[in-house]
DNA sequence: CTTGACCATGACATTATGTCAAGGTTGATG
DNA sequence: CATCAACCTTGACATAATGTCATGGTCAAG
């Protein structure tokens, strides 16, 4: 199976199968006469755990991780388990972090009359010294989905 | 007030501080003989502003139109508060979407023993084929806090 | 043989921020 | 005065994950 087939099979594009293949992430595949990649099942397979561990919010860090103990055949369950769980308390920090933003916010709007006048509590409100938050969880919001 | 002083009255380090001049966030500050940045009041308030907005996770983009609002004295109160609505919303969904990968997490995790054996349902799922999401509200979840 | 659909590589862009380097300034101390 | 530390300046490079574009080779059908 080639790039094209594999992307196709897994929903992971050509590019980043490349540089899946560039980090270290997938073996480099055998190659045709023609150069082109030839991917095996079992790289396929290995594809797409990538890309549900991705679509679980994983760092590649952490399905680098999570691909050795993949191909580590007597790895202890509970390896796999504990980065589970300290992922899953991970996504459970972000999502309280944003929701804590939300109200925030939902506060200095709430003081905002929202007619045609100018005054706007909310404007005012960000100008204000008020408390930084300690930066460590919250680094995810506001990254636009660089659709362009 | 120089930028190291700016600085360590807004939170914003001084690298950042002269990232937003150079994109246009903020406005070339005077500068004294020896080439020194000499911010006045006014400037010291709009770092304020945009590290308190960037605290509560919205992107420079954003920002930008909210500081435009906020040096136009005759806006109307509802168009900030059409923005903030919508950013609001936006982090309500960027939560829920954390969340409902945190509850495909756990339904992996239920399934494992976590213990010595090597078996495992988690690296088992993750390897098959899955219904993948959208991929649009998350692409925030697994960013690395870049610490090195 | 040509055209179009693939594949390959490499380079550049994105977002927000850190870090490092090399050099000018300033103020204080010996 | 010489010097040293603490500042300021600019510019360059790096990060993570992904897209996009350019340039060129390959293959299959007409």
């Amino acid at each position: 199976m080639n790039s094209g087939q594999a992307s196709k099979a897994t929903g992971v594009s050509q590019r980043m199968i490349r540089h899946y293949e560039a980090i270290g992430l997938m073996p480099p595949p055998d190659r045709r006469d023609n150069g082109y990649r030839d991917y095996p099942p079992r790289s396929v397979e290995r594809l797409r755990f990538i890309a549900n561990a991705r679509d679980l919010g994983f760092s590649l860090d952490e399905i680098s991780a999570l691909l050795e103990l993949w191909d580590d055949r007597a790895r202890a369950s509970s390896e796999v388990k504990a980065i589970a769980l300290e992922h899953a308390e991970d996504l459970a920090r972000k999502s309280a972090a944003l929701e804590a933003m939300r109200r925030t916010l939902l506060e200095l709007v709430d003081g905002c009359s929202g007619d045609a006048r100018p005054d706007c509590p909310i404007l005012e409100g960000l100008a204000e010294p008020r408390k930084r938050p300690e930066r460590d969880l919250t680094e995810c919001a506001g990254k636009p989905k660089a659709e362009t």
